[in-house]
DNA sequence: ATCTGAAGTCTGGTATATCAGATCCCACAC
DNA sequence: GTGTGGGATCTGATATACCAGACTTCAGAT
């Protein structure tokens, strides 16, 4: 099962880690400050103060400046030569978020639909499937780990790395917002049929319907996380 | 002419100057090897010092490792906790990365097609204008200066300061290879036109044209940057 | 000759110190 | 009361020190 190139053949060989999955503080303060912000635990324009923050750690300022540098480069804090680093997160910004991700999740679907082979457009309509008895027995968990799937077997069948990247970045739910959702049958059947609909344009090769469709369903399951995690308060821009 | 909402009526007040013009030491480090990096000088794959870039630089490690920082989260660099960060970036990368500008620039697009004033209108009409002239006039400055103004102009009346931040970082040719592009006359009509059919679509409000037509036009363009910074090697897959 | 592993070296990760710009506060002049 | 300016203070930017993981090398065992 486990690709062994060389080695002792008497026993199964582990995979090797992947490096990525090593934590380093930065990563840790990185992730943290991200999920909180995200959360909308700081309000935008608010300042944040480096030995504070390192405080409340407990570490030194190191990590949590590489950390601060990476929400800047992702767009979630705004950095003031000399002056410091101010939040940068409201409900239009988390619009213009699931705008992007519409925008390049669509680019992806688009691609995967004109390169994707006959045994992985097979894998997807497989998952497409399981989505389907998920759905129908109303099982949350099995359905936030088959969305996750379904994603990134469409990335993969892109063969896109720095898009597959780019959109990482513009995800700003996470699993239990995730649940919240699912908790609706009416939005889990809608899902299912975007999923399905998707699934099949990309198998048949037909990459502006598969690239409408992912558009289409980012933008509208984006509304309904924008509406748990803002309320009701406005509609995003349609499409 | 500035806009001088308080002070001395007797003399003509300066402008604020924004706090982002300022330079630091790491958005220097950071802006120098991403031009290095995108101009090809690394190849992909590449490990780079810490200490040896601070000595080169002639400064500390503390703002190299900021500068990286952000490289890897722009997914120029990659970080492998404890062994040290690689260069990524070939021709593949430089492809998606144009695909990512096209995706985010169209919706960038719609949305000012959407959104636009009269005025604001009026004004890219105009600039529009002055990219023909210039065209025929075969003056490569102003039309370097005036492709500048264009899109940032319609980023502007799109009120997307999320997304046009995104679309910043997809911007992998600089000034010098654009005059190189716009030496080619018959290069500088098929933009002009594109340019033109962009304008139009948006000041009518044909938000999908508007779209469909920059998307074109940045995929169209990419291609010819491709072309001159890594040869004439392969063709970029089509939308 | 090949393999093993321990010591040495290299290098990134973190902590701390120092410098200088930005802000705040208050005394003083008008 | 208003406004100006000098100094104290805060805080980000940079430099330096130190630690520990990763890689290299080479002696010794087989």
């Amino acid at each position: 099962m486990i690709p062994e190139p060389s080695g002792s053949p008497r026993s199964e060989a582990f995979a090797k880690i992947d490096p990525k999955f090593q934590m380093t503080v930065r990563d840790h303060v990185h992730r943290t400050l991200r999920a909180a912000i995200l959360a909308g635990r700081f309000a935008t324009g608010e300042k944040v103060n480096e030995r504070s923050l390192a405080e409340q750690f407990g570490v030194s300022t190191t990590p949590i400046k590489e950390a601060l540098r990476q929400l800047e480069t992702e767009g979630l804090v705004e950095a003031l030569p000399r002056r410091g680093v101010i939040i940068r997160f409201d409900m239009g910004w988390a619009e213009e978020m699931i705008l992007a991700r519409a925008a390049l999740e669509s680019m992806i679907a688009h691609l995967a639909a004109k390169r994707i082979g006959k045994p992985a457009g097979a894998e997807l309509t497989a998952i497409a499937d399981l989505m389907a008895k998920a759905t129908s027995s109303a099982d949350a968990d099995s359905l936030i780990s088959l969305n996750e799937q379904f994603h990134e077997h469409i990335h993969r069948s892109s063969r896109c790395g720095y898009l597959a990247k780019l959109i990482e970045r513009q995800q700003f739910y996470d699993a239990s917002i995730r649940r919240v959702i699912h908790m609706d049958p009416a939005e889990r059947q809608k899902a299912l049929e975007e999923h399905t609909a998707i699934a099949k344009a990309i198998v048949t090769g037909d990459a502006d319907l598969a690239e409408r469709q992912m558009r289409n369903h980012v933008v509208r399951s984006g509304e309904t996380y924008l509406n748990i995690v803002f309320g009701n308060k406005k509609d995003i821009e349609r499409g």
